[in-house]
RNA sequence: GCGUCGGUGGUAGAGCGGUCAAAUACAAGGGACUGUAAAUCCCUCGCCUUCGGGCUACGAAGGUUCGAAUCCUUCCCGGCGCA
């Protein structure tokens, strides 16, 4: 028998329907009404919990195929530096939203939502399960809450001229165009003022799109690590980050053209990185991931120190929202 | 032993009579986030607080002064120089 979507039928009310998994005891007794929103797993958690690891586990039991939610492993020749996953590590398990930018261009949250939300819907289609997974907040909200993104792609020499601006001068800009969104902007935040501006200024004063969430059902699960243990992780990861040449890659990339600022753009590995910086600017990052994963009360959370099988997961989906 | 310079909050380090619970940096903690998101930005950081303040603090003990982290004395500790 040709195996589905498997998850297809995790009703947002909590029930399931039978034969998930060909797990007997996650078998319901009553027959229920078929519910039709395709079921979409999130892993998402802290850097160097494991996340890309349990992806795959999960995928091999459920046909899933995975899709990055890396806002740095999404470009093309970042390799060691973003910590990304080996061919080996994939086992034959397709990924996308790997490698896809060229790291001299920016790519944006927008450009990143338009093609996960095509390549759910392919592999929905071939009756597989789409697994998400990574630890940028925004790029994972930006799929499961649905985001609407104003349709204003980034003005290079807009951006130019007002970068030189104060912080009071842009302010003052902003308000002018748009007050409403000037009441409640992070003043001391450039580049937000910056893209604030950039859109009212195509736009108008445009109240701010209403997400609506995609028809789908996320399960989210989030790894994390006790502090101790995520440190020891990270400085391991580090070390072999190190060791497996980061340097050269950074070389390499500054030979393909990539510039100085766009190498501090692209994270602290990148720029000048020592072994000690680079570990204690992971764990500040980490920590920057909680703050964001903590509003998410959806996350159903696993301590990635115990051993994280598969079945509880299951578990999870099959509890969520009861 | 004599001389000399210094001992400041978790660390480094400024302050050298009042505006000092003490600049700044780092570490730590909390937070924001709608097209740069590992980016960007904010807040807290001696203790207590009814958020007005209150209390204890700049090696220790005394002293001078209306007032001392800041000046003096002694002591303790460290660096350096001379013995």
């Amino acid at each position: 028998m040709k195996k589905r979507n498997f998850l297809r039928g995790f009703a947002s009310d909590g029930e399931q329907t039978s034969g998930i998994f060909k797990l007997k005891k996650f078998r319901t007794k009553k027959k229920l009404p078929f519910l039709h929103k395709p079921t979409i797993i999130v892993v998402l958690g802290q850097t160097a919990t494991g996340k890309s690891d349990l992806a795959v586990k999960i995928a091999k039991k459920i046909n899933g195929e995975i899709i990055s939610a890396d806002s740095r492993q999404i470009y093309k020749n970042l390799d060691i530096g973003t910590g990304k996953i080996t061919k080996k590590e994939m086992k034959s398990i397709p990924h996308y939203l790997l490698d896809v930018a060229n790291p001299k261009y920016k790519f944006t949250v927008a450009e990143y939502q338009k093609l996960v939300e095509e390549k759910i819907k392919e592999i929905l289609a071939r009756g597989n399960t789409p697994i998400i997974c990574g630890g940028t907040g925004f790029y994972i909200d930006a799929i499961t809450k649905g985001i609407i993104f104003p349709e204003v792609p980034p003005n290079k020499n807009l951006r130019k001229i007002l970068e030189k601006k104060s912080e009071i001068e842009l302010f003052k800009i902003l308000k002018k165009i748009d007050s409403e969104r000037a009441k409640n902007i992070d003043i001391k935040n450039k580049v937000r003022v910056i893209r604030a501006i950039e859109i009212a200024k195509a736009l108008g004063k445009v109240p701010r799109a209403e997400a609506t969430p995609p028809p789908y059902k996320f399960i989210k699960i989030g790894l994390y690590l006790p502090p101790d243990e995520l440190k020891k992780k990270v400085e391991k990861r580090v070390k072999k980050m190190f060791k497996d040449g980061l340097l050269n890659e950074i070389k390499k990339l500054k030979k393909t053209g990539v510039s100085d600022k766009r190498l501090k753009e692209l994270g602290f590995e990148y720029y000048n990185p020592t072994p000690e910086k680079v570990i204690s600017e992971t764990l500040k990052y980490a920590k920057r991931q909680m703050t964001w994963f903590k509003r998410d009360k959806e996350i159903r959370w696993l301590d990635a120190s115990k051993s994280v099988t598969t079945k509880k997961i299951i578990t999870y989906s099959t509890n969520s929202g009861s």
